[in-house]
This record gives C-alpha cells, sequence and structure tokens, in this order.
DNA sequence: ATACAAATTTAAGCAAGCTTAATTATTTTT
DNA sequence: AAAAATAATTAAGCTTGCTTAAATTTGTAT
C-alpha cells in the first residue's frame, strides 16, 4: 500500500497528473508545451516545476530533454486520479450532478481528500473500478483492471453490436451533443456502417439509427458481451 | 440567497471563520492574539490580514481597535460554516468516520465546495439543521435554527431527565473520553447531583451513574423533552 | 549547411501568506 | 502617575507558484 512521504501542493499534483495522463493514458509525447497548454502555465513556469521536481526525486528532468515521472511520481500521480475518479463517481450516483460538472469539481476535491477518507468513499461506493466515463480507477497499490478487452470503436467491424465503455471528452459542449444522442458508458450499440473516407460511423442505439462524425467515434471506447456496468464494470 | 462576490482564499475563509466563531458562537472578544492563537500564525500575519480584508471590505479594522465582521464578511463565514458542518454530518452519518477526525477532514473540504455540491450535499443529507457535534448549520441566507430552549448542562435541576443536543470540544483525548462515557447528542441523561464545590455531576446515562468531572459538564448543552436527533433536531 | 521557426530556458519580478525581530501602543500593576 | 507587562504594529525578508521578456537551444526546411 502506497503513501505519500513528501508533502505535495495542488500544484504538484496536478502537475504529476498531467504528466501520467499525457504520456501514459493518452500515450503522447510530454513536451513542455504541452503540459503549459494542459495546465494553463507558462512554459516559464514548467520549467521551473521541472526542476523543483527533479530535486525533489519526484521526475526525471534535465534541461531540453522530456520530463518523465520516477516510479514515485508515479504512484503520487495515480493517488491523485484515483481520488478524483472515486470522487466523480460519487458526485454522479449518490450526488445525481450534471455529468458535466463533475469533473470540475473532482478536479479540486482530490487534493483534500486523506488516505482515510479515500478508503470510507471507496468503500461506500462498493469498491468500484470505474468512473463514470469509463476511465479505471487505480487500485490503492497503483495498479489497473485489465483492458486488453477494450476496442476503439472505429475498429469495430459492420453489423457488430458492442457495448460502450469509455468515452473521452473534457469540452462542455461535446458531452451535450452526447447527452443528446443518449450515448454514455453502459449503453449498448450496432454498428451499421462505417465510411472510411471522414470515419463517421453509422450506428443503431435504442432502436433509433443515427450517423456519428468521426470527431466523435474516435473518443469511444467498445468491448463485446453485455453485463457491465460502472461501478463494477 | 446569498452568493460571494469576491473571490476568498483558504486563509481569508479561515480567518473570518475564526472571528465568526470566536466573537459571536463563543462570545468572546476578537483579539488579535486571540486569532493568532486560534489559527496558529504570528500576530504579525493577524495584523496583516486585517488590514487587508479591511480594504476589501470584509471587516471593519482599525489598528489597535478590535476585528469586527461587516455583513459581507458575516455571510461568507456563515457559508463556510455551512459547507463545514454540511461535510461533518455527511462524514458521520454517511461514510462512517470516526467523531474525532470529522473536524479536521471538513476544515479542508469546506473550501473546495461550489454552491452547486453544497446543494445536493445538503439534498442528499435531507436538509439537516444540526451537524454531528450538535453544532447549528446555518442556512443558505444565513440563518440559524432557534435555540432559545437550549440550556447549558450545568444549570439543570438535580432529578431532570434532559436530552444531550451539543457537545463543544476541540480536543481529540476529550472525545475519546465522552466516547468512553457513551455521552453524545442524542443521548438522554438523569441529572442525579450537582456538586457546586468543582461543578463535577452525577448523573444516570444508559441507566449507570457516574460523576462528570465539572470540566466536561460545561461543554454540555441540553434540552428537555426528546425527540429530537441529528439531522433534524 | 544554413537559415528560420519553434520550443525551452534564463532572468527578473510579482502577489499571497507567512515569518522573526524591533518598535510602539495600550493596559495593568504598584 | 510612573513603571512594568502585555498586545499590536511595523519592517524586512522568505517561499511558492506564477508572470513577461529576452536569450538560447533544438528541430525543420530549404
Ligand atoms: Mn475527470
Ligand atoms: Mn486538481
Ligand atoms: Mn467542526
Ligand atoms: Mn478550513
Amino acid at each position: 500500500m502506497y503513501f505519500s512521504l513528501l508533502k505535495m501542493s495542488v500544484s504538484i499534483d496536478n502537475f504529476l497528473k498531467a504528466v501520467y495522463v499525457l504520456g501514459i493514458e493518452e500515450g503522447k509525447k510530454v513536451t513542455g508545451s504541452a503540459l503549459a497548454a494542459r495546465l494553463g502555465i507558462s512554459s516559464a513556469g514548467i520549467t521551473d516545476m521541472s526542476r523543483k521536481l527533479s530535486r525533489k526525486g519526484i521526475v526525471d528532468y534535465s534541461p531540453y530533454k522530456e520530463i518523465v515521472l520516477t516510479e514515485t511520481g508515479k504512484l503520487e500521480a495515480l493517488q491523485v486520479i484515483r481520488k478524483h475518479r472515486l470522487w466523480e463517481l460519487f458526485l454522479y450516483k449518490v450526488l445525481n450532478m450534471d455529468m458535466a460538472d463533475i469533473h470540475k469539481e473532482a478536479e479540486r476535491l482530490e487534493h483534500e481528500t486523506s488516505i482515510e477518507l479515500m478508503h470510507r468513499l471507496d468503500e461506500f461506493l462498493g469498491f468500484p473500478q470505474y468512473d463514470p466515463h469509463g476511465e479505471p480507477i487505480p487500485s490503492i497499490e497503483g495498479l489497473l483492471p485489465d483492458e486488453s478487452d477494450l476496442i476503439p470503436l472505429v475498429e469495430v467491424n459492420e453489423g457488430m453490436r458492442v457495448k460502450i465503455i469509455r468515452i473521452s471528452i473534457r469540452e462542455k459542449e461535446v458531452y451535450e451533443m452526447f447527452q443528446h444522442y443518449g450515448i454514455k458508458p453502459g449503453i449498448k450499440i450496432e454498428v451499421i456502417r462505417l465510411f472510411d473516407f471522414d470515419g463517421s460511423m453509422e450506428i443503431r442505439i435504442k432502436g433509433e439509427k443515427l450517423i456519428l462524425p468521426g470527431s466523435l467515434v474516435t473518443l469511444i471506447l467498445c468491448k463485446e458481451g453485455k453485463n457491465v456496468h460502472y461501478g463494477d464494470q
């Protein structure tokens, strides 16, 4: 079981999380400017923070080189992500908050959550493995559920029926779009046809046919089979 | 309905709360050193903050004079207290946290709670009026429940049966003491005898007699009658 | 290979929220 | 009323997490 030894701050935790999500979850190169954009601070601020965290042994960094989390840094990032996603699930399922609002709230609560509170929340929620967006909740040890059976919607063959597991969105407008179509994790759809030329896709959802633009299709991860829900997906 | 216009910080909110609780709830004089002690910062820090908040119109202050909340400052303080006490109730009743731990947790969560989250929490808890310590939860408008029927345990006559409403404690050791005796808000006791010479008191609680030291007796507020619980006390 | 563009670092500086030490004001005691 | 004690303020300085602007390094295109 991991317990943070160093004293972290809101800024540090958000920084570590950004490095983790950008590099590991999104598989992108962790450049200074990408971090700057994501965190909404200047590149100079990124350099500052990188040097500071490097001294603390939380990231590996030398000038002009890529920023990489150390094992300690990675565990800390996973712990913050765990708190974030537990809160999101709580806000959505227990307090019935709007899907579009929970991220912003969790972004703040994640920094004020003791280990004890995290445990109680986990227990109250029934030791969930996924948040309402379908993102995996890291365990206390920093482990993630196996996801080898998840497939991008783009790769699903015509005629197949799949369950939507995860929709990766940041923008509020896009939420409303998905919400309008009734598309969310847990919902089953049938792929009718994929239009290769622009990646858009015709699907059947709750009996109705509709065409999803390619920009939305790429945001969706699916799974064959049917008996999964968030919380115990 | 009150909405904060100025941007507050953790330090400012804690400061305002300290002024409110010290002055209004505890009825003490709001001196710089009392605030310094309560907030764990230096007197110089108090002077700094007082001048800053005075400029913002949140407190009335001039050098060497007492610090007083303006109407704005008082409403802001009450809003923070509201969030604090809603969280305490949630942590205690919903997440089953230890009574001795909830204050510290709420002390941090209170600063990261949006109006929307506060509302949802309030609704989920059933629009409670009291926190687990028996402290009143201010309404969104900054109003407090009527407490004219509350009497200090010291003033209860021998032979009377009363319900414990509120126990004002900060120290963890004292919690454990009360817990050991089974004394908490909602519990009914009978006053057998008051020992005037040291303020200690013999009571009957759940059939058993015990002598409460004067130092504990003064921390307890009671009510005659019986059908009150926390949450809807 | 050179030149240009893009990314990153350095330098200087700012605000918040503190600190300690010295000074001044107020209150209490004699 | 003067002296002593207590409380509050001022002054100077520190850390964190930022900023902007200038300098430098790296990557890209010709
Ligand atoms: Mn999120
Ligand atoms: Mn955050
Ligand atoms: Mn409390
Ligand atoms: Mn607080």
